[in-house]
DNA sequence: AATAGTGGTAACCAAAAAGTAACTAATGGC
DNA sequence: GCCATTAGTTACTTTTTGGTTACCACTATT
């Protein structure tokens, strides 16, 4: 699993999530899936700064979470495919409400678009490239 | 704010969000808010494992994000009161739902009660106390 | 004169998370 | 035979986060 917090007594649902999703990468990982499975590879380089072994262990902890499945090929070179389970896919529309409310909460702030997208078209991840 | 993630490409609102909550306490903290202002020594006792440090930490950086106000009496002993502002306020909902979420997926778990309440009534703090 | 009560701060330390670089296995194409 | 390709792993380092302890200011109470 995610984190720990072992001394959270507070050991409620919402930590939970928190502990599942609430880091650096994950969020964007749910997002980039939510357009369908995904390669390895083609995550990383959707999201280049992340490093492969950071990535590998994002993937892992969000598989034994139940919310990603891995279909492994076997071909060479090795051939991956990652993507979201049920349990995910009902997590979407309320990561699509915490994104919502940061739009109207800090309208100031000018977010690059996020990556869910309400009606399945594609992303646009160009701007993801650039550096 | 809370963390910096200059390097995440992915600068959008989602991770904006998580930025200012997905934190090991802060959920926590707008948790108990939700009845009304606190005091800091109040927070402290309600939360028994978090260090002043931290506690002190978690408060300043959610009221530099707009999520809290802070109110110093003038008074000896120093009295400090702590309450939700309208963008805390208007996250709490989908805070609910996150624990809605893992309620739902996650069943074998059998969580502590959430004390985030929807009608108002108080939470029971009492097994926050429990070591 | 000593102590309790409150909301902190400072210096220091430990643990967790993230980053870097080099390496691997197995095969197809040149 | 040599290299590229993919999805990792390993060992190591750095950065970030959280924790511990001691201390302070100011007044009221004992």
């Amino acid at each position: 699993m995610a984190r720990k917090y072992i001394d959270n007594p507070n050991a409620c649902s919402l930590v939970h999530t928190m502990n599942i999703i609430g880091n650096k990468w994950k969020p964007i990982i749910l997002y980039l899936l939510s357009n369908g499975s995904m390669r390895f590879g083609m995550l990383n380089t959707l999201i280049p700064t992340i490093s492969k072994k950071v990535m590998t262990n994002q993937l892992k902890e969000l598989e034994n979470d139940g919310l990603l499945l891995r279909q492994s090929f076997a071909e060479i070179p090795p051939r991956v495919e990652y993507s979201l389970t049920e349990k995910a896919v009902g997590l979407l529309p309320v990561l699509k409400l915490l994104s919502d409310w940061a739009n109207e909460a800090y309208p100031e702030m000018d977010f690059e678009q996020c990556r869910i997208m309400e009606n399945g078209k594609k992303p646009a991840y160009n701007n993801v490239y650039k550096k």
